[in-house]
DNA sequence: TCTCTTGTTGGCTGG
DNA sequence: CCCAGCCAACAAGAG
């Protein structure tokens, strides 16, 4: 009588949800028996330190994933190895009739899916990004390479996929062999900013997007409070999205559900919904690379190998208070709002003429939410380089930026103790200090500026004139 | 194919 | 005090 259920392995990625996961689409008319199955890649995971905040975002992800699953009556297979081999074994053992796993446009991703693919049936679903790369594209059928076409195009089919939700689906089970056990050799300090859970994210969503009485925070007050440094202005989803606790295309329904219902926060809303634009566009930059030439900027641009200057600017000692405070954060949370990265980043490519791939990759064994599209989106566009990106003399200055966004100083004191007890005027330039006050404050230890703004800009912009001249 | 408009996030200066 | 003009060009994309 009952119908044998169509079997399929789940190879869980940066999808680790069962909320509006496109994975578990169940569109035929007899139960899924879904074999879920996750693998630590040693080549993936090698490239960061044991402690890195990412990785135990992931493994406490992937524990909560499977304390889910496990309420349903399954579990997760957990293997350590090389997918290439693991998954062709389970698959056949299991006896699938296809291996499903969201499209992932990285280089890393698209290399190991082609291989596999010739051994088992892989079927790549969408679910990364709110609308897929090959659905944004210009008149003349061409990637874009700037954002506001992009946007404008996004917009509409992100109305329309994300209103297909909440997808009918067919009975789905679970399967309940494999040992989860070998989870426990990982990370697993808890991290009570970023709880690794799909209710959190969703919870997270829910309170960012809520329409209390006058609030201070949240999506009402996006706009003002986005680029505040001492205020965490913004939704803080980024991790979540990252390893895809949350569907993106959800967080635009909902968000469009806001901005429908309240007219009056059209401004609010949708500058945030762009916010989920870009980072589709940047998925889709990826997806697309084959349809950019190569920009050969980065290669020819004579940035300066300066090591020393480099680790001041990573462990928080330029003697710019707020972009130390900005690295520290990064150091010890994992997370820095939009505005902290870019000025960061801006510092280090500007100021300091440093290469943004070494900016970019510190950034990477940093950040909770890193992740390659956007921060090498972010990383390029600060630095200039490709289409789009920001003008070369576009250059930040630390001590107006600190005075704008962090107009009391409470975020340089709470991140740059040696500051904690300077007043206002002086937290932002504690050079303007005499020896003795410095003394008196016991601040002797942070250290003067290691380069001068007025030069830096100036040197950034012939710099930057010149390469342009000679390529 | 040609033409026209435009491009996330800034800072400094001189009137 | 404010703010227009400038720091350069150029490629992307629409029509
Ligand atoms: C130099 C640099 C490096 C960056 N590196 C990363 C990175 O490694 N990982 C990452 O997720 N974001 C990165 N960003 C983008 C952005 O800074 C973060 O996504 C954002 O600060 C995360 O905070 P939030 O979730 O509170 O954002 P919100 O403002 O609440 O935005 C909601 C979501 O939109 C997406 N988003 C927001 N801004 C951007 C953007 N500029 N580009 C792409 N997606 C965006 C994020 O997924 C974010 O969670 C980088 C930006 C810069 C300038």
């Amino acid at each position: 009588m009952a119908q044998s259920p169509k079997k399929v392995i789940w190879w869980i990625r940066r999808d680790m949800r069962l909320i509006d996961n496109p994975v578990l689409t169940n569109d035929i008319d007899r139960p899924l028996l879904v074999c879920p199955v996750f693998v630590i890649d040693p080549t993936l995971i090698g490239k960061y330190s044991a402690h890195n905040i990412r990785l135990e975002f992931m493994f406490n992800s992937l524990r909560s994933l499977n304390a889910d699953i496990e309420n349903e009556g399954g579990r997760i297979n957990i293997h350590y190895g090389n997918p290439h081999e693991i998954i062709p074994v389970i698959y056949s053992e299991f006896g699938a009739s296809e291996v499903r796993a969201q499209y992932d446009p990285s280089q890393v991703s698209r290399i190991r899916d082609t291989k596999i693919g010739k051994l088992v049936p892989l079927k790549l679903t969408s679910g990364l990004s709110v609308v897929g790369a090959s659905d944004v594209r210009s008149q003349s059928d061409k990637a874009y390479k700037i954002f506001t076409p992009f946007y404008k195009s996004w917009w509409n089919k992100a109305i329309y996929n994300s209103s297909k939700l909440p997808k009918i689906n067919g009975e789905i089970q679970f399967t309940n062999f494999g040992d989860p056990s070998i989870l426990n050799k990982f990370l697993s300090n808890s991290n009570k900013q970023f709880p690794a859970s799909e209710i959190e994210a969703q919870t997270r969503l829910n309170s960012f997007l809520s329409l209390t009485k006058s609030p201070t925070l949240g999506m009402v007050k996006y706009k003002s409070n986005k680029d505040r440094l001492d205020k965490i202005g913004t939704s803080q989803l980024s991790p979540y999205l990252r390893f895809g606790l949350i569907s993106p295309r959800l967080v635009v329904n909902k968000a469009f559900d806001v901005l429908t219902r309240n007219p009056e926060f059209t401004s609010e809303v949708s500058t945030w919904i762009s916010e989920l634009a870009w980072r589709d566009f940047y998925i889709a930059k990826a997806s697309n690379m084959h349809e950019f030439e190569d920009v050969n900027f980065t290669e020819y641009f004579p940035w300066r190998l300066d090591f020393e200057q480099y680790q001041s600017w990573c462990f928080g000692k330029t003697g710019y208070p707020i972009i130390d405070a900005i690295m520290r954060q990064l150091r010890i949370e994992g997370w820095i709002s939009n505005r902290a990265r870019m000025l960061a980043a801006s510092f280090l490519t500007k100021q300091l003429l440093i290469d943004w791939r070494w900016g970019a990759n510190w950034f990477m064994q940093h950040l909770i939410d890193g992740d390659s599209f956007a921060n090498d989106g972010g990383w390029k566009w600060i630095a200039g380089v490709g289409a789009g990106a920001a003008p070369f003399f576009r250059i930040f200055n630390p001590i107006v930026q600190a005075k704008k966004y962090d107009p009391n100083g409470e975020y340089v004191r709470r991140w740059v103790p040696e500051l904690s007890g300077l007043p206002s005027p002086y937290v932002h330039e504690p050079w303007l200090l005499t020896n003795g006050q410095r003394l008196d404050n016991k601040m002797n230890g942070y250290p003067l500026p290691i380069v001068d703004l007025h030069e830096a800009r100036d040197r950034a912009l012939t710099t930057y004139k010149k390469l342009r001249a000679t390529t």
